[in-house]
DNA sequence: GCTATTGTTCGAATAATATCGAACTATGGA
DNA sequence: TCCATAGTTCGATATTATTCGAACAATAGC
């Protein structure tokens, strides 16, 4: 399977890492990720449709949120909490900070 | 003209608040107010229409981000940025630090 | 009361998103 | 090669947002 597109990091958008943010399945991706450092996809399904959260991740991939590697025929999520933070300091943290 | 309902801060949902957010123009809004501390909706227009902008500004009261108030035939509008720092502390310092 | 100012609400058109089944792609293992 | 696994992509539908003109509401001043 082709490797993914991912925004350089100067080229994120506020509104659209707000916006992909502002999503509950989402956000719950997100945090699950910031707990465990790295998931599958379908480690973060939680009994939804394939189709569904496929969705979700591309959306947070094309904000710049995370970033998607092949392993096999999986695929590895981590959050590109590093890259963030030089762009936007201290915005992940404030939103992973809110009890979900 | 009547009072305006605004939720109680400890109802603000997280979601709501990036949801509201991720708008360029309730953005610019926001960033707008907190430059100058307060401003009437006309203040804010910035040549569109006055029911699209009155549109943005329910969305941002009613996600718990302004707070408006009436004098003669204005409408005052101010961040609760207070109230926010209590519940989604830094969230929305980080976000204004983000040059617009 | 009349008029101007400020903003809200309504309604309709348009645009953007979400959802999910079905078909498809790619990899790994027997 | 055949089959299972892991996700993606497509397509259709449904939901939700945005936009903006027009009508309306409330206040101030004359």
């Amino acid at each position: 399977m082709r490797e993914y597109r991912h925004p350089q990091i100067t080229e994120v958008q506020l509104e659209s890492v707000l916006y992909a943010l502002s999503d509950p399945i989402r956000l719950s991706i997100v945090r699950q990720l910031a707990r465990e450092g790295e998931a599958t996809c379908a480690a973060l399904e939680n009994g939804r449709p394939k189709s569904s959260v496929s969705h979700h991740f591309r959306v947070l991939r094309e904000a710049g949120i995370i970033k998607t590697r092949n392993d096999g025929t999986s695929r590895i999520n981590e959050l590109r909490d590093n890259e963030l933070a030089e762009i936007f300091p201290g915005l992940l943290p404030a939103i992973l900070a809110v009890r979900g």
